[in-house]
RNA sequence: GGCCCGUUGGUCAAGUGGUUAAGACACCGCCCUUUCACGGCGGUAACAUGGGUUCGAGUCCCGUACGGGUCACCA
């Protein structure tokens, strides 16, 4: 047993007055999407509020320990700008930051909760399985009615045990949650639950409300897979005699209605993400609105306009599907909002894989305003390095008032046009065949589309006829019309 | 199964007793246009269900259905 010095130099440490919030990860290797968007409301309590941000490792099940996870936890967080104000890196007032190293911390209150009857030790054998032996009830557990001698007795015999939490046999308990209201509980549905297990490490649950406050946490953010958990918190708030911070259950994000989005079945992670060509600007903002939602119209903000507007009214109740067009088309928003430099930066090793050798700052303007997400680069300059096998069904197109007979007709006319410019550039090319088209007396379309479709071979192409005749250069452009146009004299002739 | 929670268009969602039930994505149409895209305009499409309460209910109450969570010495 401790002395009290030794709880109120604990007691001492812990900063009053300001918001303080904490994003308190299981070091798994790597980040999803859920827990991407609580580390993200969590931050934004504490930034809206100009409170701390504090970063805490739960790595008190030492059979789910994972290599260098902590590593992809801060890299993952200091990638997506969700700094923190303390944490085991940077340490703080009130570490250490990793559970296992605040190991001895919580024996101790635990005790204290034993010598006020709010919990016993349980001295019952475990099952082969593994699993609680107990078939019977809270109240029929024997070693609930174990005299504290008794108890006493045969923990200084040595005999192993845990420390479970004792709930009252009767009445209710109140828990308030920002989001979801009160929520009450009869005791007599709430077990007793193990605090200390037999290794002497806390569960979780244990865990979670001896650090929340002794850290100073004022807003706890978690998921709603604890909301039926959360009453016997404040049990054991009461029993220690602190004040129960705001909790704030989030709603899960699901892959489809029954299904929360899980790595084990296949569901991107942040990274996964990012490596699909999404930016992080992107992926940051389209989660912040998966259970939230602003008080205005507006849907696109940066980290910090978040921070000035997150409010906890906006969070929703009920889960959400994640949705990866919807995160397509913010991405596609964050793409045309970069400065051409930016962008160019950004798509250049896509363009550089497509396109060797070519001008990637001009491949990156044509691009800008047509790409959705970085992945689809390659897929849209294909046709650079060789022209793709195509169907001349594609030269037929009622708007542009183009078949195969008038695309024939138009490339016949424009081979030797394109044959002719001279000096090699975008004006000459575009001088010349839009001066062609005028010539003809037809509508621009109606020579730009078989051309574009000679040279490209495909029907969306990034930029129109001048600017890919342009990165084809003259010889590869005619190269392409006329095989263009040999294919479709065949096929009109026969 | 017990307990807890949820349910507005295909998806994200606004809405806190009286609205023609917002907005965004997706989809469709039109316009613009050197294709596609971008942009502009318009359109299709929703209160799970049955009872109450009320002059009046998406909004409040009860039931039902469906979905989720939890019932570990995991977090």
């Amino acid at each position: 047993m401790k002395d009290q010095a030794w709880f109120d130099e604990l007691e001492a440490r812990i900063p009053k007055g300001g918001v303080r919030t904490r994003f308190a990860p299981s070091p798994t290797g790597y980040m999803h999407i859920g827990n991407m968007r609580t580390a993200l409301y969590t931050w934004l309590i504490a930034r809206k509020a100009g409170g701390k941000f504090l970063l805490r490792i739960e790595d008190t099940d030492q059979g789910r320990l994972v290599e260098d996870a902590t590593e992809v936890i801060y890299r993952t967080l200091r990638d997506a700008g969700l700094t923190w104000d303390e944490g085991p890196d940077i340490g703080g007032p009130v570490g250490p930051y990793i559970q296992t190293e605040r190991k001895e911390l919580y024996l101790p209150y635990a005790e204290k909760l034993v010598e006020r009857g709010c919990a016993y030790r349980c001295f019952c054998e475990k099952s082969a399985s593994g699993e609680d032996s107990g078939d019977f009830t809270k109240v029929e557990d024997p070693c609930r009615s174990l005299t504290r001698e008794e108890s006493d007795r045969r923990a200084a015999a040595g005999e192993p045990y845990v420390i479970r939490q004792r709930i009252p046999e009767e009445g209710s308990t109140t828990f308030h949650d920002e989001i979801f209201g009160d929520i009450t509980a009869p005791n007599a549905d709430l077990d007793d639950q193990v605090l200390i297990k037999r290794d002497g490490l806390p569960t979780y649950n244990f865990a979670n409300v001896i650090d929340d406050h002794l850290m100073g946490i004022t807003h706890v953010v978690r998921g709603t897979e604890y909301l039926s958990s959360a009453p016997k918190y404040n049990l054991l708030y009461e029993g220690l005699g602190w004040e129960v911070p705001k909790y704030i259950h989030c709603s899960p994000i699901m892959r489809d209605a029954q299904h929360k989005l899980s790595k084990r079945h296949g569901d991107p992670t942040y990274d996964d993400l990012l490596h699909e060509g999404y930016l992080k600007e992107a992926i940051l903002n389209y989660v912040a609105l998966l259970g939230w939602s602003p008080a205005g119209e507006r849907e696109l903000f940066t980290l910090g306009e978040l921070a000035e507007v997150f409010d906890l009214k906006g969070l929703s109740k009920s889960p959400a599907i994640f949705d990866p067009v919807k995160l397509t088309h913010f991405n596609s928003e964050y793409i045309r909002m970069k400065t051409p430099e930016e962008f160019h930066a950004l798509a250049r090793p896509y363009i550089e894989a497509a396109a060797p050798g070519m001008d990637t700052a001009l491949i990156a303007s044509l691009l800008q305003q047509r790409c959705e997400k970085l992945s689809d680069i390659p897929g849209q300059l294909g046709f650079l390095k060789s022209l793709p096998d195509y169907d001349t069904e594609l030269f037929v197109n009622k708007k542009s008032k183009t078949d195969r007979a008038a695309s024939l007709e138009m490339l016949r006319a424009a081979i030797p046009a394109v044959a002719a410019i001279d000096p090699w550039d975008q004006d000459h090319v575009h001088d010349a065949l839009i001066g062609l088209a005028e010539k003809l007396e037809v509508k621009n379309a109606k020579l730009l589309w078989p051309v574009r479709i000679a040279i490209s071979g495909q029907a969306v192409t990034p930029g129109g006829a001048v600017e890919i005749c342009c990165l084809l250069g003259k010889e590869e452009a005619l190269r392409r019309m006329e095989k263009a146009e040999a294919r479709l004299a065949a096929e009109v002739a026969g």
